[in-house]
DNA sequence: TCCTGTTTTGACCAACTGGTCAAGAACACG
DNA sequence: CGTGTTCTTGACCAGTTGGTCAAAACAGGA
């Protein structure tokens, strides 16, 4: 099931990956999988196409790798979510640094919403497992601050769903964000504030 | 600039061109424009791909056709916002609203999502005329509404976006949220109630 | 310098792509 | 029933696709 990947070993081979997996986050997340062609890639990586398929053996493994690599630092900020923290901070915290995701790494956002709308063929069992075990404890700590009094009483996970949504809607939809502003905007900066007074009301206790 | 597309007369060309019409928003709603081929999409309206062309000129036309009918169906929502109704209840009419567009129509909310991610190459003008336009006179009517102390002070921009972030997520994200929620969820029905939570508080006058 | 392992590539392949076309099949209607 | 129109399709085409391969170019240590 899994893909074995060599640790690049020399100069050569570390700046040559490197280059292919930027340039595959580049068409990937622009095209989807089925949309994405291997000469595009290795164009965009100042490679020839033979020599792209020298360092991963397949389209797909470029894909997977990406993925893989992808699904770690998505989910670290809601691993840090410390359940003795306080509960506002901990949360506004999560929101500030998932939309921090969403600003720095636009590309990893809209190659995660492409691999999503395809019915996830090539992440079904880490959504069902690593991603649910994670939302299941985070869930629970959400429910005992709300229990406590600390937070409203919301739906833990539609909480956390709320802030994938919102967060990753100023990358996956940038392009309709900007041409509905319009020019003079900076929507990740906007979003910054208005996200904090909508999840601070939301979780407020009454 | 537009695209001619004549109305079907006979009652095989209406049957068939819905059909295809159909397949194609299946197709096109997984794979993306580039992603889906033209074989998927007849085999998935049971025809030969000769008598697809017969009915459409090419790939793009049928493209453009269901963006074109989904622009129209998309925006109604928005468009009954009335300014002479109650603020909340026209804002949280509007989201429901939304939500059940997610809920019937999630094959076109995932075209829309796809069109958008590929940098919406085939809507940009809409974006920057049609929907930028509706969204800044709807946009006025929130700001006199939270001028007047009905609604809280928030940004009409963002909080239009929030809406669409929100309800969208439910369709095109679907298969993550039913892959975390596990079975025993209904997730648009608890969407229902959890977003109308969120809206009341965030625009509750304080 | 030579030698060995690493890296790169041009030429190639079979499968698939969007699209064409001419000819035949089904239909509507007087 | 005949006939003009609408509908359908098999065969075909040129361009693209993911992937292979053998040979050449290169790097670096002895």
């Amino acid at each position: 099931m899994s893909v074995t990947v060599k640790k690049p070993r020399t100069r050569i081979q570390r700046k040559n990956t490197q280059a292919i997996l930027d340039a595959a986050l580049e068409v990937f997340s622009r095209q989807g999988f089925r949309g994405a062609t291997l000469d595009q890639i290795a164009s965009e990586a100042g490679l020839s196409k033979p020599n792209l398929l020298y360092y991963f053996p397949s389209k797909e493994a470029i894909h997977v790798t990406l993925l893989t690599q992808l699904m770690t630092t998505w989910l670290d900020p809601l691993r840090d979510m410390d359940a003795g923290g306080d509960p506002a901070a901990e949360i506004l915290t999560y929101v500030r640094r998932k939309l921090e995701l969403s600003r720095d790494f636009p590309r990893e956002s809209r190659l995660f919403a492409n691999e999503i709308l395809q019915g996830a063929p090539r992440m079904i069992e880490a959504l069902e497992g690593e991603l649910r075990d994670l939302v299941e404890e985070k869930s629970a700590v959400i429910r005992a601050w709300a229990k406590a009094g600390k937070i409203a009483d919301v739906d833990p996970h539609h909480l956390i769903f709320s802030i994938w949504a919102l967060t990753q809607h100023y990358a996956d939809f940038d392009v309709q964000v900007r041409a509905v502003l319009g020019p003079g905007h900076d929507p990740l900066a906007e979003a910054g504030g208005f996200l904090e007074t909508l999840f601070t009301k939301l979780i407020r206790p009454e």
